[in-house]
DNA sequence: GTCACGTTTGAAAGATATTTTCAGAGGTGA
DNA sequence: TCACCTCTGAAAATATCTTTCAAACGTGAC
């Protein structure tokens, strides 16, 4: 059989959902002129039937209840209301098959509705570039290193430097000695004090950034392992980095500067190195988490409910 | 015949399509213990509940058909009736795209590559979520607000403090007053200064932290506009906020607290938010993001290869 | 502990929507 | 023209959904 519906390439149909154009163009010539008139509308404006009772949709067709029922039944279903349903799928899935078009760069002038959608769109393509570039056995040896660490500092500034105080955050979280440094000076200061059995990480997107280098190039110095979270696998950071984590470079458009993007997949990166550090120190990882959340239980007024 | 066709991207808020799931999880914590009974069926199948009557429904989940049709209410629907008809939506939406295969939660024994896989699979997720469940209106108000506002103050404490400093980090950059505060004495101690005119944004997942929630009433008494970045929109903290943005709440495992999933829940918002007013703001905000890219420029040592 | 008060809940009444029934309208061929 | 059949919609019957209300429950004050 030739199934050529056009508006969806997935013309599978088990109960009867996209078919029903199809079923109504066979079924016609058997209906009388008043089903004919219902099955017209239904096949017309799926979406819009689906909103109407059976009185409504009697009386947009000029028809009669019986006669709403009796095209139901027709059709295959064991009522209207079965009809009904199967119509809500059918427009769900029509409006679902109509590609949303969010792959163009957000405009100055685009709504704010599209704005949502076009950056999601955006923000989850990132995530999966991110995911499908990160290299696993370099992850594996960071996350080794930093589960055993004695202690451990961040470099990052600009926007990275959120990027790392989250990860700083969240392993002192889980009992690690973990430091975020913004100060590039207090950076580098402290960077002389780490030595071999200490873990140094350097965000940067560029991978060229001075500030966050110049620390990691002396804990690299200082015999530390040092970690780099860049975009630019290929940039300066790397020299100092015994391990490379590389972040991906989404498109920018003016209203989106890279910064944006990039600190998405830079978050993702770092909450897998996390994740993968409280795994290793699941021991003690998990009633630290615990007692996190208890401490902070008491700083929420109760709920109103 | 007036064929009202809706093909607008995201129609408006009462009706939820895909958002069902997200919307269930955000409303879940104000439901009673019956009514989370039955959000928790209508969430797990979908289309199994789009086959039951409210008797059915009733049934199954062991509760009334009251306190079914008060469900379908809080869920945003006129009544069970829409509801059912929105499931059946959502029923063959899901059919159409393939069960994804990583939806396990995140364990401790997981190899770190499905840790990787997991976690932006999630992330993605929660974008989704969060873009669904946005409030576009309320959205649009916010910017607007603040595309205008003689000065901005951010709260934010713990994790959503780093979403604070990002938000006004980027503000900043295209010339607004912004300033994320992250002392909540200091915060109470300026949103005094704050008046009509002036815009003040709560961030806080919990919806109840009061360290937040008291500079947003103060800042809300002063006359100025207040917005809440939450994930309980009916949270304490939304009786001082003009607008409330939701946040989607992920699930959470014990490896991947809340407050990692609300992160970037928050920072989506936070984007939309920025996008939307340097959109607004462009004749100012595009020299401004150039001028910063240039400042910056300096910083970083030219790459090598 | 006990009481008062607000919240939550389901049974049943009430309102709608759907299905069935049935009698008349409309058509067709002798 | 008439007998006969099909088609049709009004209205009754049924199913489904919604609202109401009082009892059960939980919670905080005393």
């Amino acid at each position: 059989m030739t199934n050529d519906v056009k508006e969806s390439f997935n013309p599978d149909s088990p109960p009867a959902p996209a078919a029903l154009a199809a079923k109504v163009r066979t079924l016609a010539p058997s209906m009388t002129r008043s089903m004919q008139r219902v099955a017209e509308a239904v096949a017309g404006d799926p979406a819009g039937c689906a909103a109407l009772t059976v009185t409504g949709l009697a009386e947009l067709t000029g028809t009669s209840e019986a006669t709403v029922v009796r095209t139901a039944r027709l059709l295959g279903y064991p009522g209207y209301r079965d009809l009904r349903l199967a119509l809500a799928g059918l427009a769900a899935h029509q409006q679902s098959g109509r590609a949303p078009a969010v792959t163009a760069d957000i405009a100055v002038d685009d709504p704010i509705a599209d704005v949502v959608a076009k950056l999601a769109y955006d923000e989850q393509q990132t995530l999966a570039d991110t995911a499908a570039g990160l290299d696993t056995v370099q992850l594996g040896a960071a996350v080794a290193a930093a589960a055993t660490a004695r202690r451990i500092d961040v470099y990052g500034v600009g926007a990275s430097s959120l990027v790392g105080q989250d990860l700083a955050q969240k392993l002192l979280r889980i009992g690690l000695i973990a430091h975020a440094h913004v100060d590039p000076h207090l950076a580098v200061t402290n960077a002389v004090q780490l030595r071999s059995g200490d873990v140094a990480i350097a965000i940067t997107h560029s991978g060229s950034t001075g500030d966050v280098i110049e620390p990691l190039r002396v804990a690299f110095d200082r015999g530390a392992t040092t970690i780099a979270i860049t975009g630019r696998p290929d940039g300066p950071v790397s020299q100092y980095a015994d391990h490379v984590l590389t972040t991906s470079t989404a498109r920018e458009s003016e209203l989106r500067p890279a910064a944006m993007s990039s600190r998405t997949s830079q978050l993702l990166v770092v909450d897998c190195l996390f994740i993968g550090v409280a795994q290793r120190t699941y021991e003690t990882a998990a009633p630290a988490l615990s007692a996190s959340y208890e401490a902070l239980a008491h700083r929420h007024t109760p709920r109103s409910r």
